[in-house]
RNA sequence: GGCGCGAUAGCUCAGCUGGUUAGAGCGUAUGAUUCAUAAUCAUAAGGUCGGGAGUUCAAGUCUCCCUCGCGCUACCA
């Protein structure tokens, strides 16, 4: 057992707002987590913050006519704000533009370049020589190559999804001033990944660093070690870790060549784990230091599976790089959730957003939660659908816990005005665990202890779906108490047995009070209000509990008055969902309508005419017509079909990436153009002798250029 | 194409190192009950565990092949 806890949940970038993926991903998990840990008593500091630097920050201030600090302010303020409302509690919230962040992350650079961690590397890169600085890929905008959309990034197109580097983009230009970047030689330091490959392979797969068992591989998640094999197995490279930007963390001055640099944001957002916890430390008079440099101390990373390489290899590799931090035991990333059969999409609008749900549906932050957990991506990407929430809330919440927790109160209320009645602990009556099985105040309370138990060792090894669940089996079970021993009908004839069968029941109550909290925190608080007892202050008052449990001493004492019986949760109305699900379909529409028809858009997707050539220039292509005399697939290759075209006067082979857009045998035969005198060029080992010329249009989609029918082969195309 | 992770009841998902009639919640059906927000409790029906082959006394669980989904990656002049 570790003496403390460190835990981070991912750093949101500061330029969107939150959904219900990022909230069942990373950060629910991460709060049930903690806060199970501080209700245990345990040393634990919980960080996040607003990741705020990058180059899309800065693109989409530019958009907008912002600075980029108005963007990150924007959205720090609003998802810190969403955090709070839906119940996240980190120990600090805190962001990468704080001092504080950038004097640490600077430090940490000066440390890896005074180990030797840094190979200083020049390359061409793309420059705009009227604005007077590198480009970073996302300040370069090109048409993309792959769907011919004419404002894709340097580094991806938002269009096709397409990964690209800036050079691959057709006529790039700069984002800044308009023109045509040239490219310079610039210089970078890349950290010596492949120094770290063969420890991190040990580390990851045996859990030993230096001979030291630091963790259990087991208790990590098959797609967690799988996905960092398949990364090791490919051989790491050297990764460029700063960026030619204006807008980040600087690279210290006295450093060399530093003018204009900045640390890659991959570099400084991990770090910003560190800065926070510091900061943490400073509010408090404490030290930092144990947090993260003590082997005594757990470090726990809350992300998504898109965050697995970065947390697992890179910044593990960047810490033992650095010498003095310990690595992660864990980093029990979950996959993605999905919304009503669709992957979720801020482009699309495709999504469930956070601030918006609180707004429109206030006061159920814990159905929510509760949805959330229950459907939370543990193992496979899973599906949250508003049907489904509507279900589970009205038979989960309202019928099986909130209807548990009123008919205990209610019952209290008319037979011992609502005071914990004094009981006669020798009584036996029919357990809510077995009908036919007789039971005591003592047996039943050791029971609760076990299954408190049983949930917090899910917990542990974040099974947090299995958690939910065996808190719910406690309330069912305390449903069973009171329908197998019917304290309604026996009143008159038999007051011990409905005494001791109330008092039970308000025990379950009372140890739901603090083992929910982790879990539905605000229905916690509710819980506690109604049975009078002090509010949760997440320090170990489910230890407590536990502790009491196991010696068969109640939580709730005799003569203890409650207060008056409420609903803990009400039902959700059709008509909510139905509004929900409209807003999800009326998103779609949109879509569908906006993406080909809206005309400024449209105007926007023709890419631009290229810069005029002369005749002669025109005259050196020498295209002719063709026929398609066979076409196969290539092998190993997702988009290339090998074709024999017959030119007339010779037959070639030509090498074409259409596959996913023609089958062979239905492209057999076809009259086609080619550009004849094109440079050969081999592509997964066959040569290529000339180009097929095709039409495409914005999304992609591939037409072929054709005579008319019954046109000679091998005649000239002008 | 390569690599990783998935594919289990109508729905959403568990099934660790292979072992008796494959589990849960919701939904459905029947019955009980009325303290409680038509809430609760009991019982039941529902699966040839994506398809095929193999190893084994024994496979959802291991091996191989195939199909489909998600992610990363290569190929597009």
């Amino acid at each position: 057992m570790k003496k403390r806890y460190l835990v981070t949940a991912a750093l949101p970038y500061a330029n969107g707002p939150l959904h219900i993926g990022h909230l069942a991903g990373a950060y629910l998990p991460a709060d049930i987590y903690v806060r199970y840990l501080r209700l245990m008593g345990k040393d634990v500091v919980f960080v996040c913050g607003s990741d705020e630097h990058g180059a899309a920050i800065t693109v989409r201030a530019r958009k907008e006519g912002v600075t980029p600090r108005e963007i990150v302010d924007k959205y720090h303020t609003m998802i810190r704000d969403t955090f709070q409302k839906i119940g996240i509690d980190f120990d600090i919230y805190h962001r990468t533009s704080e001092p504080l962040h950038h004097a640490t992350s600077q430090d940490f650079f000066r440390k890896l370049l005074e180990n030797g961690q840094f190979e200083e590397k020049e390359s061409d890169q793309y420059y705009d020589e009227t604005a007077n600085q590198f480009l970073a890929d996302r300040y370069i905008i090109g048409t993309c190559p792959v769907c011919s959309n004419p404002d894709a990034y340097g580094d991806q197109c938002e269009k096709c999804g397409s990964t690209l580097s800036p050079t691959q983009l057709i006529n790039p230009r700069s984002t800044l001033s308009g023109s045509a970047p040239v490219m310079k030689p610039t210089t970078h330091w890349y950290l010596k990944l492949d120094e770290h490959e063969n420890w991190l392979r040990e580390w990851i797969n045996t859990g030993r660093a230096d001979g030291i068992q630091l963790h259990d591989p087991a208790e990590w998640k098959n797609h967690v070690v799988g996905q960092c094999n398949s990364w090791l197995d490919q051989g790491l490279q050297p990764r460029a870790m700063t960026r030619d930007l204006d807008w980040g963390v600087d690279v210290p001055h006295e450093i060399p060549h530093s003018a204009g640099k900045k640390l890659y944001v991959w570099l400084d957002a991990p770090i910003g784990y560190i800065s926070a916890t510091k900061q943490w430390a400073l509010d408090r008079g404490v030290d930092w230091e144990p947090y993260w440099k003590s082997d005594d101390t757990a470090l726990i990373h809350f992300i998504g599976k898109d965050n697995i390489v970065f947390h697992c290899l890179i910044f593990p590799a960047i810490l033992k790089a650095h010498g003095d931090f310990i690595l992660p035991v864990n980093v029990p990333a979950n996959q993605f959730l999905n919304l009503e059969g669709n992957k979720l999409s801020t482009s699309r609008n495709w999504a469930v957003w956070v601030h918006e749900y609180v707004a429109e549906l206030p006061g159920r932050e814990d159905e929510l939660r509760y949805n959330m957990i229950k459907n939370m991506p543990e193992q496979r990407d899973s599906e949250f659908t508003w049907k489904g929430f509507q279900e589970s809330t009205n038979a989960e919440l309202v019928g099986n816990l909130a209807g548990f927790v009123h008919r205990v109160l209610v019952l209290t209320h008319k037979n011992y005005t609502g005071v914990v009645p004094a009981i006669d602990i020798s009584r036996e009556f029919k357990s809510g665990w077995d009908a036919d099985q007789v039971s005591t105040f003592d047996q039943e309370l050791l029971r609760l202890h076990l299954k408190l138990e049983e949930m917090g060792r899910e917990i542990e090894h974040f099974n947090f779906r299995e958690a939910l669940r065996i808190l719910m089996e406690i309330s069912s079970a305390g449903n069973a108490l009171l329908q197998f021993n019917e304290p309604w009908k026996i009143a008159g004839d038999d007051p011990e047995l409905v005494k001791v069968v109330l008092n039970l029941g308000l025990q379950y109550v009372a140890a739901l009070s603090a083992a929910l909290r982790p879990f539905l925190p605000f229905a916690a608080d509710r819980i506690r209000g109604l049975l009078n007892l002090p509010a949760l202050t997440d320090d170990r008052e489910l230890l407590d509990t536990l502790n009491e449990l196991a010696e068969g001493n109640p939580i709730l004492q005799p003569n203890h008055a409650l207060n008056a019986a409420e609903h803990l949760f009400t039902r959700v109305p059709d008509e909510v969902i139905a509004a929900q699900i409209q807003k999800l379909k009326s998103a779609e529409q949109a879509n569908q309508q906006t993406a080909p028809a809206e005309p400024t858009e449209e105007k926007m997707t023709y890419a631009p005419v290229k810069e005029s050539i002369e005749f002669d220039d025109f005259a050196q292509l020498d295209i002719r017509t063709g026929t398609i005399l066979e076409a196969s697939k290539i092998e190993k290759a997702d988009k290339l079909l090998k074709l024999t075209v017959d030119l007339g006067f010779e037959q070639r082979t030509i090498v074409s990436g259409i596959a996913q857009h023609f089958l062979p045998e239905a492209i057999i035969g076809r009259q086609v153009i080619v550009l004849a005198n094109l440079a050969p060029r081999t592509m997964r080992g066959i040569e290529s002798q000339g180009m097929i010329l095709m039409a495409e249009d914005a999304e992609g989609k591939l037409s072929f250029v054709s005579p008319e029918a019954g046109w000679p082969n091998g005649w000239g195309v002008k």
